[in-house]
DNA sequence: GACTGGCACTCGCTACAGTCGAGTGCCAGA
DNA sequence: TCTGGCACTCGACTGTAGCGAGTGCCAGTC
């Protein structure tokens, strides 16, 4: 079933001519816009073969085509280059990101930059705690039997329980807690503490026994289980762009996934070191997103991943264009976060 | 151009009707569907003078008639009693925020609750820092020329900043900062506190006077001005409900809208106390919320202000419910703050 | 065998005409 | 002041016709 250069050629343009302008594309405006050497009839011939292969559609007869799911997988693996960024987006990239002053901050920037660059929806998930190692804990007495833990991660992500004592705790025992968990947690992995949070307890003294236990279990549940990812999102209403035709008309399925913390996790969380994934339409797992594509890679300081970033959009989307505004902000995050 | 009695129930018909079906609504249907007590045509009359006056509108010739923003107005001041709310709902209510466990959990249901409950757009103002006080500051040591403050505030807000020092500080040095910090600050109102961070650069030792400087700048900078606000946003797709008629057809401006803090601080930040605000269509600053409404109000443990919450939805939205629902809700927080 | 020009065909889109009916405004009369 | 009646308006819907973009196929050419 080979598909010759010619009509590899042919589906590139369909992909980029439908993607500019958004209408579906027929044979005889593809060989006036790019320069294949044959007669539309020859492409139509061409078009036949793509089509009944899978890589493209007719949305009704007499229309022009439009590709497929597959037709797009097909371009963003073998028909299109990583497009080179242009200057004034370096620039814009690094200008956004200077000046960032804490990792809130470094997060809302890069996902508005990214939505702004993209022009789509962009996700950018907080340095995950599973990879982040404990660089400091401390406890603060908020009255005898409360105490607020505020755990700092060498990602730079800080977060903050409140944790309810079983009885009443001296100020000198807050001391030693704050001492003995800093001891042994500190430079630790989180995902790694559970069998060291229990030895906290085992090897407690008896007085402070209680409270440690109350403290490691909040440590764990809180800190480890519950909260553990963190995501800050923006760009919806760029979801708007493209005036419905995108998504099928309706962007409800797309804006009720988008509130599940979940399935954005999903989305961009399980990034492999150093690839950028693509999801187009249908390969997406979830049935909300069927009508959307997302481009989604791992950032973190050198070449470790502490977190994932993406952005999501229609599938007709320009893949070369996106897949390399993701892949340089990713970049220039870690290397913000490196510098940390 | 007095409106007797007749006419008012006339609007409110109009209002409660339209509001029920989404469509225009005509003089033979209300008198089916509401005991008023008179013949369609009289009904007419009166809808011609309402008209006039303002109140409803007519789509096209041979349409019935649609509330206009000034009579929403006038059914929301005088023609509705805010709704009891069910049984089911205050379950609801109190099944959802029990087991709150920490501010963002508290905000986080709330904000969800809100829109689930009222089904439209909800936005929830973490307490203001500007009306919390000191309860504790930590400071941190990251490295030699690198604090994290941790400020705990007595609504529960904790907030953090990396402070780069102009020079390295030993940790007692820290421990001094931190005692006077402490000292000087904490059960203070955070607006009232430029002067009292000013006196603490004066009143510090030679040696530890750069490192306050810089500390106090940035606690007067990062966790006054700027950083100061905090929203949480949920039940965006509640936009798409009835179809695309509300909004006159895009959700673009509104979505943009949604993305700024600022803006959505304006909208429901400004909340008086036990009040409940409601901005119909055009009585809204905001030029992308013409289309839109929105019911705030304010919340706080007992009877103080902390912060604000409300809903956002179409001018056509069922006002007593959710003023009902907005005003239960900023209640039961308020309570669950209180216990803190 | 691959490509091309030509031709018949399909079908969505637009325009137009006609009908229907909901809803109105107005008026005369109770 | 209210009501029933009536003429009128105008959007929604339906059906028809023409247009044109785009196709598939086929016979012919290189």
């Amino acid at each position: 079933m080979g598909l010759d250069d010619r009509k590899l050629a042919v589906l590139r343009a369909i992909v980029e001519d439908y993607v500019a302008t958004q209408e579906p594309v027929g044979s005889k405006a593809l060989v006036e816009r790019h320069q294949l050497g044959v007669s539309p009839a020859t492409v139509r011939n061409d078009m036949a073969v793509l089509e009944e292969e899978g890589y493209i559609r007719q949305p009704h007869t007499s229309a022009g085509r439009v590709p497929t799911d597959r037709g797009y997988r097909l371009f963003v693996d073998r028909l299109s280059r990583v497009k080179p960024l242009s200057p004034a987006e370096r620039r814009a990239i690094e200008r956004f990101l200077v000046g960032a002053v804490d990792l809130d901050d470094v997060v809302h920037r890069t996902v508005r930059l990214l939505a702004q660059l993209t022009r789509q929806v962009a996700v950018v998930q907080y340095p995950s705690l599973a990879r982040s190692k404990v660089r400091h804990l401390e406890l603060v007495p908020i009255s005898t039997t409360r105490l607020m833990v505020v755990m700092i991660a060498d990602t730079g992500r800080v977060e903050q329980r409140l944790v309810e004592l079983p009885g009443p705790v001296a100020a000198e025992d807050v001391t030693d807690l704050r001492r003995v968990v800093n001891e042994k947690l500190v430079g630790s992995r989180l995902s790694d503490t559970p069998p060291l949070v229990q030895a906290l307890v085992d090897e407690s003294t008896p007085q402070l026994r209680p409270a440690m236990a109350t403290l490691s279990s909040v440590l764990l549940e809180t800190l480890v289980e519950r909260h553990e990812e963190r995501i800050a999102l923006a760009g919806t209403a760029n979801l708007t762009r493209g005036g419905l035709l995108d998504f099928q008309g309706s962007l409800r399925p797309i804006l009720e996934a988008l509130e599940e913390e979940v399935v954005l996790l999903k989305l961009i969380g399980e990034a492999e070191p150093s690839t950028t994934r693509v999801l187009i339409g249908d390969e997406n797992e979830i049935d909300n997103l069927r009508a959307a594509s997302v481009v989604s890679t791992g950032y973190g300081p050198g070449s470790t991943i502490v977190g994932g970033l993406g952005v999501l959009g229609p599938t007709r989307m320009d893949y070369p264009g996106t897949i390399a505004t993701v892949r340089a902000v990713a970049r220039y995050v870690g290397e913000l976060l490196a510098q940390n």
